[in-house]
DNA sequence: AACCCGTGTGAGTCCGGTCTCATTCTAGGC
DNA sequence: GCCTAGAATGAGACCGGACTCACACGGGTT
């Protein structure tokens, strides 16, 4: 009784005394492998009841080389995207008796490179990235190479062989597109909170593919159909970043020709703007018509209910990590392409607007 | 190159070799301890940045005895509230250099229990637990006689001398019930999810100290001030549960003496308690005065604006992660209580009701 | 009686780091 | 020129499990 503090822990050496066998044999007991008469296992087992036994899951997971544990990292655990998908992966790793670490990179670039390479070095067995947009990706290589399995998550990297988990974006964009030209909106603004290298929007910015580019061509199939000219004035980058929400949802309905629809990125961005039009006394649907990415339990209580592009953003979480425990199951198939089916849910934000536009005179402060 | 599977990690001796110097100076030059000439230590960095070499923490970890990381418990990830505290939790980790690792445990007591193991044999630094009520808490137990520090989160186990981080609760109930009050509401109805063995709530019902029986305490406080009887009757455990929170909302609307004003005790009961009363075309706050806990951006957005009471989420999320590094740094002072202060929030979802009250003919369905 | 197989067992190695200990080398002090 | 403190170095123990190997023992063959 000489230490009260940092108590040490019994190992299979104490059990193995206790129960009068080798350390051998004990382990075998614990293990339940090899062979072991039921004499010396029963009293293995009295004895780590008695002592309290845990295996520590470092020293095995040394020489098994598995840790049952997976790591997830993504940009932002306070966004409801996330956390919804989170809860997705957790529920299906517990299932499979998988643990998950966790790691938050802020959206930021090199967080994300220390992340991958934290979870690296911790030897999980695998890991789901949703990785910060254009990023060089030689982290992502390296865990590839490791021989670890990875699956990314709503957004892709086409340079990287492994399996990806997206909403499908295009189809339900150019839906939603479709009917805000139906409802008579072209001039439609867009906020979003992707920002590459502080570039403004333009026509030929390659932003590879990710959610954003796959909504901006959905919706441009819908304007080129419609014979309507894509409001790419309108569509504005690096929200809440470069530029305040607030700001940003301003500028869309002040100057010569403003925006009579909003469509919002992401919730976030909808609770920002939304309090802004709020501020600036600009109603939905009379003054601006809204529509956000994103269904979020909220969205169809407010007044007037929003309009909204909902992703199966829990079934993403569990699709990601079925796919994950399926490849450290040891399927080595082809990586695999998933994108989940979204849905435009009509309610009421966006307004009908009498042909020709005629600009409505907002009351925008600043 | 027999083997592009599982490609071999490399390892100090594999560094050592290629620097030619032994096992023992290459950990020295990558560990930066101990006597090492100039001339080595360039080398074996070399070695080590050809050869790509990350050291494996799990064995660092097994003999350093600790792990840079720490495990966090909480009921519900996609809860709002945990995912801002875990949030808060996470920051001040990551400040502090570490990990996390995190359980969700569904508010489920045996799956609390696992949670805990499963990080204490994972050789955690230290947990932040949110722990499920009433937990006869011996497996909290273990880990404080472990001599892993533990800090509790929102509730308190009154058994455990651990720090505890909590919102300040019985204060601003008081005042929160003070405003029903002085507008005239008598019969309050409190919606919660707690659940203590599927009982309905009574006076003598012990429920522990955790923020609902502090809210109670506060609120009846206000009551007993002003001369008025607690609407026992209307206090609603196991919301989500055992019950409808539909249902819930319905029942505290109907019958001879209905409540004139409902209380939602998280962010998760208010969204449905809220869609509840419009499904039901009940109006807020002409027919149902409402007042909710937990400020969540929406809350403010709502037609009419939700009354609230705020409490510092992320901040006790950093209280506690902040708690938890000074114990892991060797603190062994006192256990700490702290209540961080929460806010009510007035808005416009409480009406004043005219003197003795005049029950409203609601439009409950069902 | 010699042989084989399978079960039960202990000794000891390995995983990949950290760290102690003993030894060698070198520079400074007298 | 000799002695010694301290730097520089290598060998190896150790953390706590998993697992390999060698061996003992008993029953069934032939």
């Amino acid at each position: 009784m000489e230490s009260s503090s940092t108590s040490r822990y019994t190992t299979v050496a104490d059990v193995a005394q206790l129960a009068q066998v080798s350390k051998a044999q004990a382990a075998r007991a614990l293990g339940g492998y090899g062979a072991v008469s039921d004499e010396v296992r029963s009293r293995v087992l009295a004895a780590a009841e008695t002592l309290q036994y845990h295996p520590n899951e470092l020293a095995r997971s040394m020489n098994t080389g598995r840790s049952k544990t997976i790591g997830v990292v993504v940009g932002d655990i306070e966004n409801p995207y996330f956390s919804l998908a989170m809860r997705g992966i957790y529920d299906t790793c517990k299932a499979g008796g998988f643990d998950v670490i966790l790691i938050n990179t802020g959206e930021d670039l090199s967080t994300e490179i220390d992340a991958v390479n934290v979870l690296l070095d911790k030897r999980v067995d695998g890991m789901i990235v949703a990785p910060v947009t254009r990023s060089p990706s030689t982290h992502l290589k390296r865990v590839v190479d490791s021989g670890r399995p990875v699956v990314l998550l709503d957004r892709k990297v086409p340079s990287l062989p492994v399996d990806t988990v997206v909403a499908e974006m295009r189809q339900v964009s150019y839906e939603a597109a479709r009917h805000l030209l139906d409802e008579g909106h072209t001039r439609v603004g867009y906020i979003s909170s992707l920002d590459v290298g502080g570039l403004d929007f333009t026509v030929d910015l390659d932003l590879g593919s990710n959610p954003v580019t796959e909504r901006i061509a959905g919706m441009r199939r819908a304007f080129d159909e419609g014979g309507v000219a894509l409001p790419v004035d309108l569509i504005r980058l690096g929200a809440g970043k470069r530029h305040s929400i607030g700001d940003l949802v301003d500028a869309l309905l002040t100057g010569p020709d403003p925006a009579t629809a909003i469509v919002a990125s992401d919730s976030v961005i909808a609770l920002e703007a939304l309090a802004e039009l709020q501020r600036a006394g600009v109603r939905i649907p009379d003054d601006v018509s809204f529509l956000m990415f994103d269904e979020l339990p909220w969205a169809g209580l407010m007044t007037p209910p929003i309009t909204v592009v909902a992703q199966p953003v829990y079934d993403q979480g569990v699709a990601a990590a079925g796919m994950l425990l399926r490849r450290i199951g040891g399927d080595r198939s082809e990586p695999e392409h998933l994108a989940l089916p979204s849905r435009l849910i009509l309610r009421e934000s966006v307004a009908t607007i009498d042909s020709p536009v005629d600009p409505v005179t907002t009351g925008a402060s600043t």
